[in-house]
DNA sequence: GTGGAGTATTCCGATACCAGTATATGCCTA
DNA sequence: TAGGCATATACTGGTATCGGAATACTCCAC
């Protein structure tokens, strides 16, 4: 998973971008007015996300059609991976806790 | 998911304290050796991912024994939960296009 | 080819971040 | 309680980042 992609979502208007593209690909002028942002900020955004491969774009006419490209947060879901484990493990323990506290309730009555 | 784990996420030395946590809990010196920085910036670096809710410190005499805290990956997992959708789909479409294409080629012989 | 719509790039200023050096703090041992 | 070890904080310099304003570029429509 490459640096570019972590800098492009240590931003909320960029995941703000992401979130909107989600559920269809938007053009630029769109996401100026949903981010209140300029013009020129919301281009540099996207410059961002356009570098990171997070998201493509379409030109049609005059207008850039920008889309998601999901795959560098396929390479995050691999990075977190190891991770999973870790949490499972604790809400696994969590689980035989509670499991016991209730055997051990149920024993009481 | 709080903007502290984004940032916190967004440096190459504190995701390696990070992995490095995986394994086991480690005193601050350890770590130094380890990322090959200062004793000063590692702490610094230390501060933040505990700030993040990343990591817990432990002290033990006058050591400090840092020990990873998975809570906010797994609010990293929810944030991009929406978003597996995607490439699932994607993958899917390949799936279903590889296999459309054996068929084809299935045909032809 | 002129005009205008839509987008990108350039040029600032303010702030944030990362690294190091120097220094402070806390805790054990003798 | 004096000394030393382990860690944290303060301060500083260099660089990156974010925002807006102004400007340049590109592509239609007329």
């Amino acid at each position: 998973m490459h640096e570019a992609v972590w800098a492009a979502l240590n931003d909320p208007h960029r995941r703000a971008v992401l979130t909107l593209l989600r559920q269809r690909p938007h053009a630029v002028g769109e996401l100026v007015g949903a981010l209140s942002l300029s013009q020129p900020t919301t281009s540099k955004h996207l410059r961002v996300l356009r570098e990171a491969g997070l998201v493509r774009v379409l030109p049609a006419a005059q207008r850039r059609i920008y889309a998601l490209d999901p795959a560098p947060l396929a390479e995050l879901d691999a990075w977190l991976a190891p991770y999973r484990a870790l949490w499972n493990d604790r809400l696994d323990a969590l689980g035989r806790h509670l499991d016991a506290t209730v055997t051990d309730e149920q024993r009481e009555t």
